[in-house]
DNA sequence: AAACGTAATTATGAATTCATAATTCACTTT
DNA sequence: AAAGTGAATTATGAATTCATAATTACGTTT
């Protein structure tokens, strides 16, 4: 970073973007709850006006509903979204890999080789919250490797949006062993820099993932209280 | 539509997100230009308020820059962001022909072909004009026709972002001939529901326009003032 | 007591106001 | 005359105010 790089003073509706959409997406605000303006307004120490702002801006990018005179709420995860959701980050997830087998350094590469490292670490014993992280850290490294950053946005809004479906946090052991497996596959295709092959199985995964977790939701809206699903 | 949906009443900064994006993309408002936040109140007969919420919108949308205490400026289609988009644009069009094939109806797809043959009858009369018109409802359609709303929104936005490029109205005889054969194929594969390959198609028909577009920017950057490229 | 209707309260959308940062322009200095 | 300085103007970010829509609370009627 240079020394004479612009100075950057975020304005307040952008902090308040951020803030927001993390209180949303760390589940602090539920999907369905009214977002109370006043009383972040509070918290915040803010006008109404940055806030509102900010909210316009959720709105359009999916995270909050704005209904007239009556306000805004917490978007849901609604099963239409999800399932229109993961094909499209499937889709670009595919373009990553692709790119990132192109543009990634050997730097790069390496890294990702440590998160991999560590997810299966995580794999061995158990630790969904440690696994979680490496998981997600691997996607997010092969997306930025990619070297595009409208792919990186894109993709960046769409995982938040959908990440907050609770239920993403369930993992059946049979769905966690084939993502393991899918995940060793991947790692192969992207030392051997062959960027088709790892698109396709970065597609395919997300798939799965998304199959698997339409099998637990289907299960679980027949009243069975099962393990859990997806990854 | 149900006789009972929810009354419609867009408010005022959703109406301003629509009019101004419109602005941007239809050229009135050129990039690089400052916004003219107090002109636009008075033309659109409106306080800053709403219209300051329509310009924070528009620009996580990426048409606009707002700049601290400088307000917004017009974002200008950079050769990063038209290379970055051109390969998003063509995973999401993939997507949108392998699921097109599966969803659209005769009817849909019998409209497509109306727009096949007058993209076919513009091409034939140099109708320039015309065939933007015919190709755009094309993309649009089968966009559209895959069901997915989510992807319908990414494709949209990005669309409209790059579609202000005004060299994109520009056509050499060549591409253009080559992108009318483009079309013929992808014709032949919607008819036969072959998604797999009319997404292929589609992704690589966008390549190919991308690559059209940059020999062209290329060309220009040269000084040569070329007739002129892109579909 | 339940249901309806009306008044009071609250919350929201939008306009206005206010403080401050940026720009412009006149003026000084060399 | 050109360059630099500083005051005046303008534009912007944010707070406040205002009008109105929605919700709640209450009282009335059956």
């Amino acid at each position: 970073m240079s020394l004479t790089d612009p100075i950057r003073r975020p304005s307040l509706h952008e902090e308040l973007v951020e803030r927001l959409r993390s209180l949303i997406v760390e589940d602090a605000l539920k999907p369905g709850e009214k977002v109370p303006e006043k009383a972040l307004c509070a918290s915040f120490g803010v006008s109404r006006t940055p806030l509102r702002e900010a909210l316009k801006v959720l709105a359009s990018e999916g995270f909050v509903i704005l209904t007239a005179n009556r306000g805004a709420t917490v978007a849901k995860v609604t099963r239409a979204e999800l399932d229109n959701s993961f094909p499209v980050i499937a889709a670009l997830e595919q373009l990553a890999g692709e790119l990132a087998c192109q543009n990634l350094d050997a730097a790069g590469i390496a890294w990702i080789e440590t998160r991999h490292a560590a997810m299966l670490t995580a794999f061995a014993s158990r630790d969904r919250k440690a696994y979680f992280q490496a998981n997600q850290d691997i996607h997010q490294a092969l997306v930025r490797g990619a070297g595009n950053e409208v792919l990186e946005e894109q993709h960046r809004l769409l995982a938040a949006r959908i990440q907050r479906a609770r239920f993403m946090a369930n993992l059946s052991d049979d769905r966690w062993a084939q993502a393991i497996d899918e995940h060793e596959a991947m790692m192969d295709r992207l030392r051997g820099r062959d960027g088709e092959g790892l698109g396709q199985l970065m597609k395919r995964h997300m798939m799965n993932k998304h199959a698997a977790l339409v099998r637990a939701l289907d299960a679980e809206s027949l009243g069975e209280e099962t393990a859990g699903p997806s990854d």
